[in-house]
RNA sequence: UGCCCGAUAGUAUAAUGGUAGUACAACUGAUUUUGGUUCAGUUUGUCUUGGUUCGAAUCCAGGUCGGGCAACCA
């Protein structure tokens, strides 16, 4: 046999690098890992990518993930965003060992800054924010520490409990880190730990009224939940120091931190704050909405969570900042939606188009296969008649080079129908084409074409008495330029203002009067789509999920 | 002007001292009852200057450029 290697396998990225190399070592049997959203917004792309990786490296390497929510600021969070969340990633596919909240450990995180006070470690401080600031120094001057400082271990965890007792307002003292104020990392100079905030926790109530910062968090739940890899952002880099030495002065299991560069996509915006903005000052209907780069958005638009893994699986993972490029995710979803969506036919923007020799009142029912790409080749019957519709832009009274559609004298295919050739165009006062009168031959049916004529182009039609009249909107990117949180200005000075297009006119085949929510189509011709939940009894409305690749489009730019 | 992180084709991402590869994008062409799909092919790259080495994208040093850090946010 000969020793060609075989396909290499796919290569592994640092962290998975990283991984391998510990559990070679022997330093874990198996990882843990979690995924720890705030709950102040809606998940976006950005945190597929975080959830792809955390759930796949435990579902690589064996281990589990928790879902840990990092609710400790009770003035932004709320419950409606830990639903969505929840929602969100058991929708990409994934299913977390725990669910768990920061909050869980508030006692136990009070615990340990009483152990760092009686360490000497972390003090009461009187001063405030502006203060505290401004002895902070700046990342080129060291900074310098207040009298606050200089209190007594017996003090601090009296003053500590009566914070946690509620006897002091909002802002007037603070806990702190005893640890370096000339450190060239910000980080280390006597960093808060705790804040009072008098304000009801979606979860604790008014059980507290000192909640702890990030830092004195994340890293301790880490550590309480044994989590191995604690994953996150490159923003985090500076606090890994902090990380480990709180951890490490508390004498508690050392998770460590590994930092990846946060996913971005280009013409369009991935901060939950710009996002919220959004929302809230309606630019856009939703969090939902099927132009914004949420995960429930793409959903609404259509995207599949197998498309959207696939994603996170290509863009990779590594450290150096990037912005991804919008197609690659068209590239993904089309691929998928390409094997499994239902091939459907819907007119636009009709255009009545008469066949003249085709009998009045007669209806035919013709076969055309759901999806060429399924080796099942299941079909479904399409009604032919005298009257159709085809779309308004497949025919030219005086076509240009290269035009393969319906033109004075000119033969076309209608898809799984007959060939027709246009004999007359009817308008009206004003020039407009109202009507294309046409001939059918009769031999050139679908699958038994006998009258050897060759078309160049093949058209998408509905019949007109069996139509479904429905409403069909069409998402374009949401910004103008590729990277709005980069120009100057206000990022929404960027939105793109034709970003949905909403047309009222289109006329479905009857096979999609059943419809549903889970399918996916492709309307022949035109792209996918989708149902949108807004649909009604009365009304179907699909929502276009990406268009399918148009080359005719790209030709005609060059022009 | 302190500290930290980074730099490989248009965009991402491999190559872990030994032939710079893959995907998307772009462009040709073939096939096609979707101007879709599929197939075949083409173009484009190691930030810079030195050094180490038989050999450097990779190691070392200087520079350049990009990003981050001075919230009682996470």
């Amino acid at each position: 046999m000969t020793e060609i290697k075989k396909a290499e396998e796919k290569s592994l990225n640092f962290i998975e690098e990283i991984i391998e190399e510990d559990l070679k070592a022997g330093k874990y049997k198996t990882i843990t890992t979690r995924f720890p959203p705030e709950p102040n917004g809606y998940l976006h792309i950005g945190h597929a990518k975080s959830i792809c990786l955390n759930f796949g490296l435990t579902l690589k390497y064996g281990g589990k993930t928790n879902l840990r929510f990092d609710d400790t600021n009770p003035i932004t969070e709320d419950t409606e965003y830990v639903e969505s969340i929840k929602s969100d990633v058991q929708w990409l596919g994934f299913q977390w060992a725990n669910e768990l909240y920061a909050s869980d450990y508030f006692e136990q995180l009070y615990g340990f800054a009483v152990k760092l006070i009686q360490k000497g470690l972390a003090y009461v401080d009187d001063s405030t924010s502006e203060e505290i600031a401004a002895q902070k120094g700046t990342p080129t001057s060291p900074g310098t520490r207040n009298q606050y400082a200089e209190r007594s271990i017996e003090e601090n965890l009296r003053l500590f409990e009566e914070m946690r007792a509620g006897k002091y307002a909002d802002g007037k003292k603070v806990l702190r880190a005893k640890v370096d104020m000339a450190s060239p990392n910000m980080h280390f100079r006597d960093p808060i730990l705790y804040r009072i905030k008098h304000a009801k926790h979606h979860r604790t109530g008014d059980a507290w009224c000192i909640y702890p910062m990030y830092d004195f968090a994340h890293g301790q739940s880490d550590s309480i939940e044994n989590i191995t890899h604690s994953i996150c952002t490159l923003e985090f880099i500076p606090h890994r120091p902090l990380y480990d030495w709180l951890i490490n002065q508390l004498e508690i299991f050392p998770s460590h931190q590994y930092e990846f560069a946060r996913l971005n996509l280009n013409y369009t915006v991935m901060s939950k704050r710009k996002l919220k903005q959004l929302v809230e000052e309606k630019h856009v209907t939703a969090w939902d909405d099927p132009r914004m780069p949420t995960i429930s958005g793409f959903r609404r638009r259509g995207y599949t969570p197998e498309s959207i893994r696939e994603f996170c699986e290509r863009v990779g993972v590594a450290k150096r900042d990037n912005i991804i490029e919008y197609s690659l995710l068209e590239f993904c979803i089309r691929e998928h939606l390409n094997k499994i969506a239902l091939r459907r036919m819907v007119v636009f923007d009709p255009l009545k188009v008469t066949i003249t020799n085709y009998p009045e009142g007669e209806v035919e029912m013709l076969k055309s296969e759901d999806n060429p790409e399924d080796p099942e080749g299941t079909h479904r019957d399409v009604p032919f008649s005298r009257e159709l519709y085809i779309e308004r832009e497949d025919f030219m009274e005086n076509p240009p080079k290269k035009y393969f559609r319906l033109a004075p004298g000119q033969v076309v295919r209608l898809k799984s129908a007959y060939i027709i050739r246009c004999e007359e165009v009817i308008k009206d006062a004003d020039g407009k084409v109202t009507e294309v009168r046409c001939t059918y031959i009769p031999e050139s049916k679908s699958g038994s074409d006998t009258s050897g004529i060759k078309v160049q182009g093949t058209l998408h039609w509905v019949s007109v008495a069996q139509a479904i009249s429905c409403e069909v909107r069409e998402y374009d990117r949401l910004f103008k330029v590729e990277n709005p949180a980069n120009e100057d200005g206000d990022f929404k000075d960027y939105i793109n203002p034709d970003s949905l297009k909403v047309i009222s006119t289109a006329y479905a085949e009857p096979a999609l009067k059943t419809a549903r929510f889970e399918e996916r189509y492709q309307f022949l011709r035109k792209g996918y789509f989708c149902l949108d939940k807004d649909t009604s009894e009365e009304r179907m409305i699909f929502n276009r999920t990406v268009t399918l690749k148009d080359a005719w489009a790209k030709e005609q730019k060059k022009g």
